[in-house]
This record gives C-alpha cells, structure tokens and sequence, in this order.
DNA sequence: CATGAATGAGTATTCATTCAT
DNA sequence: GATGAATGAATACTCATTCAT
C-alpha cells in the first residue's frame, strides 16, 4: 500500500523527468533534422548536441525514425490546437477568420519555427507507413480547416463565387511555408507584416483596385 | 603518329558520345534525387538504374557533388533562357509578361518536371562554396527577371503602386514550386489551367469584383 | 542495532529468496541460451522474460558469464546426483547398470530438457578458464561413470572382451545427446522407449541375432 | 565481335577468380564459424583473417547471412555427391553399403572437417527462412539415403526385420556427427578405424558374440 | 569505357555493464 | 531489490572514392 502509494509518486516524476528529456532531445533533433536533413544528420550529431553519446539515445525512442515521428506529430499536434478554435469558429466572418489563420500560421511558422518545414516535405518519406499515415492525417486536418473557411465565405459573399476552395488552400499553404525558406529575423519584415501582406495578396491580388478605401475599413 | 592523328577525330566523336552519356545519367540522377534527396540517393543507385558500375561515374564526373552540380547548373541554364525573351521584352504588357512567365514555370515545373524542386530547397547545401555562389547567382537571376516585371507594371499602371515587388516575386515563386509536390498528371487540372489559376489569384485575389466583366476584357 | 539483529533474520529470509529468484532467472535463462544460444541471448532478453530490467540481474549475478556457469554447474550436479548411485553400484550387473544409465540420461535430458546440451557443446568456450575447467571436470565425472560400467562388463563377460571402453562411452553419450535435437514430446516414442531402443542397438546392433529369444529373456 | 569474344574470355576469367576468392573466403569462414559460432564471428574477424577489411566481404557476398548459406550449400552437395553412388547402388550388399556410407561420412567428418557441424547444428536457425527450407532439404537426402540402405537389407535378411529404419538412421547420423567433437587428429585412432568400429557396434552391438568367427569374414 | 577489388570513414543499432537513486 | 540513465565497444552494413586492369 504505502509502497504503491510512494512508487506511484516516483513514477509520476520519473515520467515526467522522461517526458522532458525526451522534449529536449526532440528539439536538439528538429534543429538539426532542418539544418542538414533526415539523412545528413547522424544521430551522433543529435547526441553530441545534447551532450550524451549516440547509444543513450535508444533509452528514449526506440529509433531515428521514432524521433523523427515523435517530432513531427508532437508539433503538429500543438499547432492544430492553436489554429482550431478559430477556424471553426462559424460565427466569425470568413475574412476575419483566414486573416487570423494566416496570422497565426506564419507565426508559429517563422517565429517557432522550422518544425514544420519538415513535416510538409521530403522528410515524410522516412517515416514508416504507419507513423506517415497519421501524419498525413494531421496534414490534411489542416488543409479541412482552412477548406471551411473559404467555402464560408463564398456562401457569405466575402469570397468569390466561382474561385476553387481546394486550390486556395493550396495556394495559401504554399505561401506560407515557404516563408520558412527566406524569412530572416533581422530582415525588414516581421512575422506580423508578412502575415498582413500575404493576407492582403490572397483577397485582393496585385492589380489596383477601383475603391481602395472600401477595401481597407474593415 | 597515326593513333594521335586518328585519335584526334575520334576524340571528337567521343567527346560528343561523352557528351551525350553524361547528360542521359544527369537526367537518372535528377529523378533519384528527386525521389530520395542527394542523401538518400547513392552513386551505386545512380550507375544501376544506367546500367553500369558505380566505379564508371568517375569517367563522367569527379564526384558526386560535381554530378548535383551540373545537373542544377545545365537546368537552372535552360530554363533561364527560355524565360528572358518574354520577361525581358519591355515593350510587351506587364500584365502579358507576368501571365507568361508563369505559364513557362508552371509548365517547366510540372511537365519537365521534378528537376527544379531541387534547385531551390535543401539539396543546394551539399554544393560547394563555389558551385552553391553559382546555382544562386542563376536563382537569384530567376527573381530580377520577375522583380523587373512588377516594377514594369507599377509604373504603367498595371499593378497597384504600393505593392512591395520583392515580395511578390517571392509569392509568385512559392506558388509555382509548391504545384511539384501535389501536382498530379492525371488529376483535374492541367498545367495551363493550374497556371491560369495562380495567374488570377495573384492578380486578383479570392475578394469578388465589383465589376466582373471589366476584370475578364483582356 | 535493531537494524542488525533485525537484519539477521531477514537476511536468511531474503537469501532464500534470493535463491530461490536467482533459480528462476536460471530456468528463464536456460531456455533462452538452448533457442538462441549465449551470444544470441541478450541480458534484456533474460530480463525481459523474467519481467524486470537488465541491470536488475547484477543484484544477482556478477555477469552474463556467472550466469551461464551457474546454470550448468547447478544442472550437471543435480544429474550425476542422480546417476551415481546407480552406477557406483558395483554389485548390480552391468548390462542392468548400463540399461538403468541411459533410461535415466535419456529421461533427463528429453523431459527435463534442453538444459543438457549446452554444457556439451558450444557454449562451454563462453566460460572463464576457471570456470570452464569446473565444468569439464563434472562432465568427465559422468564419462567416467559408464567407462566403469563398461569395464565391469567386459570382467564379467557380459560385454564383448575386445571392445573398446572409451569409444562406447563416446557412442552412448553422443546417440543420447543428440536425441534432443530431434525429439518430439508430441512424436510418437516415449522417451522410454526411445531409451530401450538405444540400449538394445548398443547392446546387439542392428544383425539379426542367431538365438532372438535368449537375446530378451531379461 | 572480337571485342564480344575479348570480354567473354575476361569475364569467365574474372568470374573464374572471383569463384576462386569467394571459395577461399568461405574456407576462412567456415573455419571461424567453427571455433566461435556465427554469432561469434563477426565479419571483420573473417575479413581480418583474409587479409583485407571488413568492407571488401560485400563484394563477394550480401550478408552475413549468405555467406553462412553458400557454406552450408557447397559443401552439403558437394558431399551427398559423394554418397550418392554407393548408397543408390542397389544392387550391393546393404552391409557393405553401409559400412561405405559410414566410411565416407566420417572421413569426410573428420578429415575435411569442421564444416558439417554446422549444417546439422544450431546455426541452421540464422539462414533466412528460404535458404534454411533447401539447406534442411539437402540434410534430409542424406537421411533417405540411409533410410534405404536399412530397409534394403531388412529386406534381404541382413538387417533385423524388426528395428526401426527411421530410428538407426538417426543413431548413425548422431554418432558420426559427434565425432567432430571428440576426433583429435593426433589421437590414437584413424578415422577409418573410428568408421570401422563404428559400423561394428552399429552391426552387433557390444554383447559378445556366439559365433565370433563368422561375425568377421566379411 | 568499363569493372572488380579494395578501403576508410561513417551509419544505425545492440549490448554488457555501471552507478546513483 | 529494482530502475533509468549513461557509456564504450562492438556489430552488420553502406558509401564515395581509388586504382589497376
């Protein structure tokens, strides 16, 4: 009894001292994983990062591409949450409602981080058919969010009737995550203003408007 | 000597027969990397899908980061030329040169394919120092020839004044080198209409016209 | 000290526990070491399959090499325990003595199992030279017990005068020690039978016998 | 044409020595194999004792694994080639063939050696599950040869009609197999004498004899 | 032009073992 | 007693590269 009792404490706290050693090393891993790659980073590097050798690694995942997986969905996972409360807010007007899923995307894309470049690109590959099934699902879980948003918005007005959900959303992430790949934290731009100015693209393109005014009294 | 004489013209045709071999294996290492990044693409993976041994690569090229090199080298050279007749003829309409532009990317992109992908992402960091300051003084070509479009059309009118060129060119350019990842060739849309598509958008935008017809004259 | 005299009692307590988890670990790790041989045996693969962690077997044992000595130590003591007074008995006929011998090393190592082989075998290299030499030196001890048998038999003209002792024991010892390999609880010999069947062809060998009936009579 | 003729002569030469080092290299193996087990043996130990590293065994073989296979391979057919003739001969006296048969199982035994206790062993169990299927094949052709030299003689009366067929064959196999344990080179016995003495206590047993003179007039 | 043999450095992974808790 | 973290050495295997032929 008292023995459960006090094991199930250090249970709990070794989990839990588990548990963040396991997210230090995730974050030492998609660092290096952005800088040189799935294959260019030897899991050498990842432990000379974190300042243990190559073998201790295998008491904390199982493989690389364990670590590989469990970077990708910890992170997508945190950033469906954020974005989810807004886009299925139906209540809010679709115009409001992408500016703020665009705002918050590059944020977490430029300001957190390189995570997520990953996940969208070549580095899918590694993971096994399993883990890469329930990735993708996330992905696409992303992809519905913003789906909703347009559809929304043909049906208010706010959007143009006869333009093609499926492709904006394409578009839009395609945007986005490709900031990753140019952005620079000293560089003229802020996340906030690059968020703005993909935003004012997307609604109204390059061509000059007849009403400007109208367009920006939100 | 007669082998010297004779080798002189035999040099010739061999020289074009080298030529000729060197731009087939340049075509099966582009795909390879493609599908599995420089890393993940070994020269044995190379010389097996052209037929031969690994060791033969090295009577073509001095190493596997020469072969990346002039498989990046001899696209980005052919692409180029294909884009500056139209973007750097300053008599045509800024509208008409950009809608080309992307209808040449696009195309390039999709039909000829894969290879670009390669250019612009992560693989470029297994260049070295002199042929990675290379392949971006080519890239970077790519951007001035946009870049001067958009100038172009902000003075004549055709784009809105206070639209930030650079960062146009970088949406335009994200847009087209995301279509490689979910283009499908058997899918709805064509490369011309994907180009449409995007060409609209970044005109545009998703907000209805007030007055449609105007918009669709051309 | 309390904790002294208190400790005095359980020490005996937790030494028989002990022992008795230590043979536990034992039985596990025999049978580990028959499937997959001792370097194909992994200390978590014993751990695993006694239901805690590796480094929880160093409260026990000072190595995988103790281990292994141990298991065979205690395995071939507990068996010439039981064959000694059968074979010491000089007073008994040696073609009963020899009979008796193989029923029991024949029972031995079918039903109570594979443990035997090991000792036999290959895994004997695996022992320090100190330990190795225990062990050889039991395995001896049994050699020596039927050479006894075998000699008293030829004093006493119930085995051929001119047969060679050594070799008979080799031949017994090896038809028996094979029997593992190929026996199945589920076939359709007994292991008794089968030790009758080896007696008999030690006995008589395969040539029909001029007088069948003498040769059963027992 | 004579280019064609050229490269055929080169490559049956190449190939020619290419056979030549695989066999060596199998030759090296088998002999490590021996001393430490598969799992014992790692590759640079095998390519250590060829004279080159570890690196060079891929190109002769895919794995470990498979050189383990083409040492079992080889060698059993090389070996049921040699008892084929004398055990299908069906019209020789099945004493006499089977005193052949024990004669060249264990010269070959214990002469050329070492390799065959692995065949019949434990490192069986680390071939792929296709090459342990032809591997196990081969082992039972041996078996059936034997098989039929028994029931032959029960047939022709030289063989007790009552004994078990299956049962002798695995005696002999057992004993023969043993002997590679045991044989020592410089010892007091030849193998054709072990083979001898063999086939004796196989025939009559160790019980004595009525009619020794007959026994022996082969 | 092509290849087989060879290699040294590197890869992910395993393992027996230690030690503080 | 038991465990998690850590490690150094080893393992099978891969790879880019060289070189003699």
């Amino acid at each position: 009894m008292v023995k459960r009792a006090g094991s199930g404490y250090k249970m709990r706290k070794r989990s839990a001292n588990k548990a963040a050693s396991k997210a230090a090393i995730i974050e030492v891993a998609i660092d290096l994983f952005w800088e040189n790659g799935y294959n260019g980073t030897s899991l050498r590097d990842i432990a000379e990062a974190c300042g243990f050798e190559a073998a201790n690694l295998y008491n904390y995942f199982r493989s690389k591409e364990q670590l590989l997986y469990e970077a990708m969905q910890e992170e997508l996972e945190r950033f469906l949450e954020l974005l989810e409360p807004v886009a299925s807010d139906s209540r809010g007007a679709p115009v409001e409602r992408l500016k703020r899923i665009i705002e918050i995307h590059v944020e977490r894309m430029l300001v957190i981080g390189r995570r997520y470049k990953m996940m969208y690109d070549s580095e899918i590959r590694h993971l096994s058919p399993v883990h890469r099934k329930r990735i993708v699902a996330l992905r696409d879980y992303y992809s519905e969010l913003l789906f909703n948003i347009i559809e929304d918005g043909k049906k208010t007005g706010d959007f143009a009737a006869d333009i093609d959900a499926r492709f904006v959303v394409l578009i839009i992430a395609s945007i986005i995550m490709r900031t990753v790949f140019w952005f620079s934290p000293k560089g003229r731009l802020s996340p906030a203003e690059i968020a703005d100015m993909i935003y004012k693209i997307v609604l109204d393109g390059i061509r000059p408007r007849k009403q400007e005014v109208k367009a920006r009294k939100k």
